[in-house]
DNA sequence: GAGTGGTCTAGACCACAAC
DNA sequence: TTGTGGTCTAGACCACTCC
């Protein structure tokens, strides 16, 4: 038995479910703090937090001595970059698919022994696939996952999302990742997955996925097509 | 008078001051939270406060039930992208210098008016100019500042950190941004600008910029050269 | 000055990891 | 079972905005 629901995050959830449901434009304020510890039969300390959550996802921005307001601007256009987790992220809400070419074991080289923290004997899946969603192709995916902590992984489970299936049946904690990017000309064999030419632009985003726990679990490097790819991020300064 | 010392501030500047220091490497365990508050003498709230900022910003991470952990991977020839405003980030480690080309005052246009939320007839301050490093083009940069907002500035502060004269001098606070970008081909025009040839590919990031009011103050349009930048994000998915 | 968000405290209790 | 991080509370007081 996990997952007891927080209270904090039944609070901010709710309080993101208001907003999208009554449709709040973008600068709208909200109750005041006072009133929602009425609302909501909590403190204040378990408000703010959820207060917090929601503003660092983008959700609202609090102004002291004003009030609390709407944020709130998707593009449904752009991926969020901060929740894609190895390809799955927003995209699931789209019509979209894999074309996996591999799910093999292997050993790892130096590089992956290194970003995964293994030694040479340890079993790694790698898996090979690419992101379509609209009849367009996405990205081009090379991922290598640590069996000692997914233990099974076919063709099958890497058509759907494999991040899914690494929480729900792994129960692998996701905790946080490192990612590494920057923009490429392409090869001739990447072109060709992504049914472009050689030299076309592209953006390389590579990323290591460690466990709450610290332990890293998966390395993926994927390949953005840049036509068919837009992201954004909403950041927090404060 | 402001900005006053925030304990949870105060606190999470020394841990961290202290990780740095002692040069622990990453993974290693720190003092627990009991040793933590009577440490820096302070509650329970304001330790986990300042826990919880350094946990984001990719300092550390927190196992529950088993310890508070050195993450720490700093890649120096990678910029942080989340902490890149408006083009001065890190960089401003490095030897770097701005070429202006124009600071002038102009009208908006319609793109500008929407996304500053401003009106046709208020005056926008228009910078362009090139960010370099160890002799190396890093960047092109257009940006439009709301005059409202950032009521004077000149060819002189645009060759150094405009984000740091607006919040010194100016007094505006920084609270949020929308940051919005993809992979393109180069123009011939801008091309020229990073020395590049035409089509080679570039990361293009638009970015507007809050005050802590939510009132938005820069638009800011970068296209960063694909050999000389790469990026990276350490990001909490807990 | 009234109203609103932000900081800080002290302490109870819960959830998870390691032994 | 013990130790460790995480949640939650009630309440005092501070800092800022707006009238």
């Amino acid at each position: 038995m996990k997952n007891a629901i927080l209270k904090y995050q039944d609070v901010a959830l709710k309080i993101q479910l208001m907003i999208i449901q009554q449709g709040l434009a973008k600068g709208t304020r909200l109750a005041n703090i006072e009133d929602l510890i009425n609302q909501y039969g909590v403190s204040r300390s378990t408000i703010m937090k959820a207060l917090d959550r929601l503003e660092r996802s983008g959700v609202i921005y609090q102004v002291q001595g004003s009030g609390i307001f709407v944020r709130q601007l998707k593009k449904n256009d752009h991926l969020n970059f901060m929740e894609s987790q190895g390809f799955t992220n927003d995209m699931s809400k789209l019509s979209g698919a894999f074309v996996v070419y591999h799910v093999d074991t292997i050993k790892p080289n130096l590089y992956i022994q290194e970003h995964l923290q293994c030694e040479a004997h340890d079993d790694v899946y790698y898996v090979k696939r690419i992101r379509y969603s609209d009849g367009k192709i996405y990205g081009f995916e090379q991922s290598y996952y640590l069996k000692k902590l997914v233990p099974y992984l076919n063709k099958e489970i890497a058509e759907g999302s494999i991040f899914t299936y690494i929480k729900d049946v792994c129960g692998v904690n996701v905790g946080f990742s490192d990612k590494y990017f920057n923009v490429i000309k392409l090869d001739a064999k990447t072109a060709g997955y992504l049914d472009l030419a050689e030299n076309d632009p592209a953006l390389e985003v590579e990323e290591v996925f460690h466990t709450t726990a610290g332990e890293p679990f998966d390395l993926s490097r994927v390949v953005y097509h840049y036509e068919n790819t837009k992201f954004f991020i909403q950041s927090h300064l404060k």
